[in-house]
DNA sequence: TCGATATTTTGATAATAATCGAAATATAAA
DNA sequence: TTTATATTTCGATTATTATCAAAATATCGA
């Protein structure tokens, strides 16, 4: 809950995330996207890892992520839980 | 969007939301519940205001803070969009 | 094996964020 | 008008995060 907020709150994190949904992508070609270094988009990708919101897998010498948005269930679980009303005695 | 997601990347406002699910509350309420000092609270409380996620409404020598989750619409689509496979050429 | 490519890790720095105590502001009550 | 209460603002400190360049790791191709 907290490393996937956490994933979410940057724009690159954002950004790399609606990349993948498209196609999956080498951490080399989606470094391309940025104008930050590859070192940083290392970075970005293992907290979106740590997430469960991309999945690494190596091909080659290569490491092809995918989106996996299934872990998104926890965060639209709380957001509804706040957007509705309180029950009361709940 | 970049002040939605950066609101609610801290434990502590998210649990200010969820208070707040249940009933307006003044800001010295909203702090008894937790251990850090009040500036602080009223620092997560700003952040949220600046999100619109939380409406003050000044009685008296109090504010009462309030909930608005239509702001989280945003939030909401942005996830869906994320979640649904893309079309091809879109 | 050697050199090239892909990616990550390390170590350092700079930017951002959380927290606190003290002071400031505003309102109310005596 | 003074005192008390509610909340915020200020200034400083600490913790976290983003970023980079350089080095390390892994795999490939010649």
């Amino acid at each position: 809950m907290d490393k996937l907020f956490k994933a979410l709150n940057d724009p690159t994190r954002r950004a790399i995330l609606e990349q993948l949904r498209a196609k999956d992508m080498t951490a080399g070609e989606i470094a391309e996207g940025f104008t930050v270094g590859k070192p940083t988009i290392s970075h970005h990708l293992d907290l979106l890892k740590q997430a469960g919101l991309i999945l690494p897998e190596k091909n080659r010498q290569f490491i092809i992520y995918s989106l996996n948005t299934s872990v998104l269930e926890e965060c639209f679980a709380w957001l509804l839980k706040i957007t509705k009303k309180q029950k009361r005695g709940a």
